[in-house]
RNA sequence: GCCGGAGUGGCGGAACAGGCAGACGCGCACGACUCAAAAUCGUGUACCGAAAGGUAUGUGGGUUCGAUUCCCACCUUCGGCACCA
């Protein structure tokens, strides 16, 4: 524990001199105290307006790292600060407990997933306690407690009973080493790799559990009330993917109807073909004898392609002719119809009609497949276009040629005219389509939530009874070759009876999605061990929703779109209230190495927190942290960096302790307030708006302040002693435990952390002379000492009479004198 | 390719409404203390120049009395998406 400077700290026997600044001791103390006192359980209270300060919940990985610290202290701070300026504060922690890192580290150490995730979350517990945070530790959870995914379950079951939840057997992604489907948020990337281990995911059939996610696309496209950060909302827009358009429906030649979605319903009388996915369903009836082994070759190929790794995007187009043919319903022009992979099954119908004049991906293959191509927009002020001459597709919006009544259509009209003549015509409308998917929740995993579903043979799918419920895990681990589910190679398990009829039955043994445990875990800190719902209602109404949600922009399309839909699901449930669940949302950098790549055991380059805390102390490597860039940016790790901020502290210390000599002027006693006063100004406001790096960087002028003044006699004075307590309250959101120690050692009532932020001092803070800027040309050429409030005709003749300018001006008259009152003149010559 | 963020001294970064660029810290240099070292304290530190002064916020343009800040184009870099009809 006790580290280099504490051993040169000991040696150095002065009797004279105060004792040294020692965190290994006051932040034990302290954090004992604070929690034998109670200090951060508030208390529900109608008189009192709260305030919900929520992290994201650390997943029970094994160790803290130094990005669990940037993530949660800075959220710390602000709850602490929002602690001070007088809101009842709630700022909850607890474990995501559940998922595959823990199943596979079980299957390394062929023990028990719960073993280990219990295992780590005493130590966590234990690491968490020493950054001196004002957790709210009765509110803690454990998602993979049963007391816990009791009420996971609890929620599938409202969502099934509220048509929100379905079965389906669907294609879906699968990852072969993690033996398990995936959601289509959890694959990543071009080559289509698994979110956790990178393996690239094959397609899969299989019977799986849906949330009817996409019925909110609409509603999550909105964020109106919600102070979240363009990035996200950004992100989360692009995910969702809506385009507007039309679906229209072609006739094939056997008269059955084939529809398209298309955002071009000013094109349709350019289409010259149409592609179907390979998997559509008309597929089979359109082929002729003729194409028959053409298009079964290509499907297998199809099928094959998607299930090994995915070539480039821009590889070159392929597909083969059905023999079948559709009739276009605006020009009744007979067209070929063709399969290829570029059109997916999973977005709109799975099939397309193809205007290759218009659209690069169908003039390639038009190009391709030497198929027709035809000019129906020109766009304007632009040379008429000749197919034959065309290297790629004309995809400007223009007006309307070659399209029989609709031929002449001004390129603002086309849109309207086209699906109003679609819409009179019967054969079309408009129509909107996203890309955001319903959520697949099955996991082919053990460690997870069991799905409360029982299947009989004879009443089919039904839901385990509520007061069943939690549909517990089993307690032994079941080792199997082929990566089996454990629970089904379980001898018992799964074999049950039917909650309906009694007869024999067998349990769902897929378990749920882990971002369905932290869809709503913040409801269930505000009564954890709540019996009878999954919160307490009286609870639910006081604390809700999350006003301020700190944590990783790399949950922003995941678990941040997964609660935001859940909560909405739940309100139509008439379970929560509200639109959204988390109001503002705020997200931090990430910290790299000090080689300035992201953090990893492979690189080396890890920083850990306990060698660190070891060191220095908490409320250093805190105050680093806060320091050493802005906290949404994130940044390079620095070991020397660190020690500014030790020596910081040191410093404030020594400053606030060590008794000095007096006799200071009242000048300059003036000066120290003011700029303590100007401090809080400016500080108070950066706690609002996380800007943590500068309210360091401000303590750390005030405290140079401080030490200026202090040498100039001013210890011990009135002014001193209002600023030395001014300086302690600023400081006990960032430090909380030096900040603790001094403000006892100061003689001031326990604790600082439950004192009223301070008001500035307005007349304090008010400057005695201001600095005038004279520029001549926008150029500086003198700063000149004038008082406040100075008139602008003073400010100009100061100006004019300052000797710099003069000799700028050498004779020349000005031609504009601009002012900026109080501030600034720039003479224009 | 498309969408979004970021490019400022040797380094991390600040400048919150278009008005003193480089706060604060690291590092470095010099000085004090010390037999000495560490620690601590003090002073200095964008670049060029002996100085007057000039040049500087990725590059090139523009708007403005005045641009790190606004506009246009480009380069680099980080994140997201990627045949989405």
């Amino acid at each position: 524990m006790t580290g280099i400077f504490y051993l040169t700290g000991a040696c150095m026997i002065d009797p004279t001199a105060i004792e040294h600044y020692r965190p290994e001791e006051i932040e034990l103390k302290w954090q004992a105290r604070w929690a034998a006192d109670h200090l951060y359980e508030p208390q529900r209270d109608p008189h009192k307006e709260k305030f919900y300060a929520l992290t994201m919940l650390p997943y029970t990985s094994g160790d803290l790292h130094i990005g669990h610290w940037y993530a949660i202290s800075p959220s710390d701070a602000r709850a602490r600060f929002k602690r001070m300026t007088g809101y009842n504060v709630f700022f909850p922690i607890g474990f995501d407990a559940f998922g595959l890192p823990a199943e596979n580290a079980a299957i390394r150490h062929r023990t028990n997933p719960r073993e280990w995730t219990y295992r780590n979350v005493e130590r966590m517990r234990e690491q968490l306690k020493t950054m001196g945070c004002s957790f709210d530790w009765r509110s803690e959870i454990i998602t993979a407690d049963p007391e816990y995914y009791r009420w996971t379950q609890w929620w599938f079951e409202q969502f099934y009973k509220n048509d929100l939840a379905y079965q389906k057997f669907a294609p879906v992604d699968f990852c072969p080493s993690c033996n398990t489907t995936l959601a289509r948020e959890q694959v990543k990337g071009d080559d289509r790799l698994c979110d956790r281990c990178g393996t690239p995911v094959i397609r899969k059939d299989l019977n799986q559990w849906f949330f009817r996610s996409s019925k909110y696309s609409e509603q999550l496209l909105n964020f109106e009330g919600i102070d979240w950060p363009e990035t996200v909302k950004n992100l989360q827009t692009k995910w969702i993917g809506k385009s507007s358009g039309a679906a229209v429906t072609f006739l094939t030649e056997d008269g059955d109807p084939l529809e398209v979605f298309t955002t071009r319903p000013d094109t349709l009388w350019g289409v010259t073909f149409m592609v179907l996915s390979p998997e559509h369903p008309l597929v089979d009836k359109l082929t002729t004898p003729e194409q028959r082994q053409a298009v079964n070759a290509y499907r297998e190929q199809a099928q094959r392609q998607s299930d090994i790794q995915r070539e480039a995007v821009d590889r070159e187009k392929t597909g083969v002719f059905t023999g079948g043919y559709a009739i276009n319903p605006a020009s009744g022009e007979r067209i070929p119809i063709w399969i290829a992979d570029y059109v997916l099954m999973s977005y709109g119908t799975g099939a397309i009609m193809a205007v290759p004049a218009h659209d690069q991906r169908d003039f390639e293959f038009a190009r391709k497949f030497n198929l027709p191509i035809k000019v129906v927009i020109q766009p304007v002020g632009s040379d008429p276009i000749d197919p034959a001459e065309m290297t790629e597709a004309v995809e400007a919006h223009g007006e309307m040629v070659n399209s029989g009544p609709l031929s002449g259509t001004p390129a603002e009209e086309t849109f309207a005219r086209a699906i109003a003549y679609a819409e009179e015509h019967g054969f079309g409308h408009e129509s909107v389509n996203y890309r955001f998917h319903d959520w697949l929740i099955s996991r082919q995993r053990f460690w997870g939530a069991p799905i409360p579903i029982v299947y009989c043979n004879h009443c089919g799918t039904v839901l385990v009874p509520e007061e069943q419920l939690p549909v517990e895990l089993p307690d032994e681990y079941i080792w199997s070759d082929k990566g089996v589910n454990p629970l089904i190679s379980h001898p018992t398990w799964k074999h049950t009876t039917c909650p309906t009829c009694g007869g024999p039955a067998t349990r769902e043994t897929d378990t749920m999605d882990t971002f369905m445990c932290s869809s709503w875990y913040h409801m269930r800190y505000l009564s954890p061990h709540y019996d009878g719902y999954p919160f307490d209602p009286a609870q639910y109404d006081y604390w809700m929703p999350v006003d301020t949600y700190t944590g990783g922009s790399e949950h922003a399309t995941m678990h941040l779109i997964y609660t935001r839909f859940f909560h909405k699901a739940a309100r139509d449930c008439g379970i929560t209230r509200g639109d959204e669940p988390m109001l503002q949302l705020r997200n931090q950098g990430m910290v790299l190495g000090e080689d300035g790549e992201k953090m990893s055991k492979s690189r080396g380059n890890v920083v850990n927190p306990d060698d660190l805390v070891a060191r220095y102390g908490a409320d250093t490597v805190r105050a680093y942290l806060f320091f050493f860039s802005s906290w949404e940016s994130g940044g390079p790790w620095s070991s020397s960096g660190i020690e500014g901020n030790t020596r910081w502290l040191r410093r404030v210390w020594s400053i606030l302790l060590e008794p000095a000599k007096g006799g200071a002027e009242a000048g300059l006693l003036r000066a120290l307030r003011r700029k303590a006063h100007q401090t809080l100004r400016v500080i108070t406001y950066d706690y609002e708006h996380f800007e943590f790096n500068t309210i360091i960087s401000s303590l750390m002028e005030l405290l140079n302040e401080m030490g200026r003044a202090k040498n100039a006699g001013a210890y011990g004075t009135p002014e001193w002693n209002e600023v030395a307590e001014l300086y302690l309250l600023m400081l006990a959101p960032v430090c909380p435990h030096i900040s603790e120690e001094l403000w006892e050692r100061l003689g001031k009532p326990y604790s600082i952390h439950t004192q009223p932020w301070p008001q500035v001092n307005e007349d304090a803070a008010k400057d005695e002379e201001i600095t005038l800027i004279v520029q001549v040309n926008g150029r500086l050429r003198d700063r000149i000492m004038v008082a406040p409030g100075i008139a602008n005709d003073e400010m100009r003749a100061k100006a004019l009479a300052s000797e710099a300018v003069l000799k700028e001006l050498d004779g020349r008259e000005p031609k504009k004198i601009i002012i900026v009152p109080g501030r600034l003149v720039n003479i224009v010559v």
